[in-house]
DNA sequence: GTTCAGCTTATTGTATACAAATGCCTCAGG
DNA sequence: CCTGAGGCATTTGTATACAATAAGCTGAAC
């Protein structure tokens, strides 16, 4: 999109990712326009598409607030992802091509080097984790089911949830990765859905694990 | 939303639902505007929404054309949406309210009453149809479900569809109906998410059929 | 006849002013 | 002290003007 609008998008979307627009805010069209340094019709265009991302919900009265997730609403985001993830690892199975194939081995090779010392690297885990998947969204050859996924990834709790990762967990992902790697070679949809299911729903344990830690902590 | 801009939203979508603007065609901000007898500015948000609700897709450029399905997209949304519609009939099933039940009984009656005669009405089987299932997904009570779902109902190939079933189809659709409520009733996840699986995707069949029909017949 | 540069025109992006609606706060009355 | 009505302040909605960009067309060069 544009230049001020796309701005606007990333500068918000940033301010809520990282906390300093903290769950519940309201957001004020002009004091985020002041912010951007663009005026409030860009920035309103962005508060949509944001809205529309399920980052931001607008109250009766039109008025812009920062989402605001329950634990059932993490859990059924989850949910949904687990199922869509799994459907497009279903169709990708059958539609990679073999450059796709070796784009997927290329990232995994990726994120076992970035796992492997002492100190893992997580943002190199997390671009290349993120990389992997997007590479099966495209290879699912779907844009309805993309645009779907989309709107339920890049959540800010999706986020936190890899930061949260340890040791044992990132190496069981980089393993899992494999695994559909190689159902993905042997063109095994039912075996690609089954994996990228269980690869889903243990990144939701360990986000529950590790904010059950934090609750426990902060007591 | 507001009134300019739900007005402008209201007719735009019904333009393209009524294939007054067909697939493909390129849509002018200013065109609309004259023709809703609003600012631009109203019909940038509803452009923006149709966006979203896919009925409207965008160049690189930016501008706006009505989105044109192919038949594998086609394919594709009563694919995402038999999946998904299951999973709202798997979640309320143990979550549906009597009242709901109730309601939902209500309505598949008022069905069995549009399609008893020698001539069907319709417009009412539409409406209770829709109303039955909105009811579900209700009760399934997942706020990101169901704003996954709206995505892909509601769009011209889907209400087509519904136009083009034979007599044979609407009375199995009120069947099917029926033993949807005798799984909520029993409060069975699993049945209901089979039973509705199963009518989504006979839903497609029907579609099929009648567009088939339809090519051979303009021959 | 074809192609490409440059201009013209159509279309969208942005800023700003003003209108409408909503929420909040104050103050009077009980 | 509580309650509610009124007005003030904040916030969003809409219209409009202008800027930027992209598409289409014309004409000249080859």
């Amino acid at each position: 999109m544009s230049r001020a609008s796309d701005h606007a998008y990333t500068v918000i979307r940033g301010m809520i990712l990282s906390g300093e627009l903290p769950p519940g805010a309201q957001l004020s069209e002009e004091a985020l326009a002041l912010r951007c340094e663009v005026s409030r019709t860009p920035v309103r265009d962005a508060l949509r598409r944001l809205e529309s991302d399920l980052l931001i919900r607008r109250s009766e009265s039109q008025r812009s607030f920062v989402a605001d997730w329950s634990d059932d609403d993490i859990d059924d985001a989850f949910e949904l992802r687990s199922m869509l993830e799994a459907q497009a690892a279903r169709r990708a199975a059958t539609r990679i091509a073999p450059a796709q194939l070796e784009a997927l081995r290329h990232h995994n090779r990726l994120i076992g080097a970035a796992i492997a010392g002492d100190q893992a690297d997580i943002p190199a885990f997390l671009e290349h984790n993120r990389a992997f998947h997007e590479i099966i969204l495209a290879a699912a050859g779907s844009s309805r089911l993309a645009s779907l996924l989309t709107r339920l990834i890049e959540q800010p709790v999706v986020w936190r949830t890899a930061q949260n990762y340890d040791r044992e967990n990132l190496r069981r992902s980089h393993r899992e990765h494999e695994e559909l790697v190689a159902a993905f070679a042997r063109g095994d949809a039912g075996w690609a859905a089954s994996i990228m299911a269980g690869h889903i729903r243990r990144a939701y344990y360990a986000y529950l694990d590790a904010y059950t830690a934090q609750q426990t902590a902060a007591e």
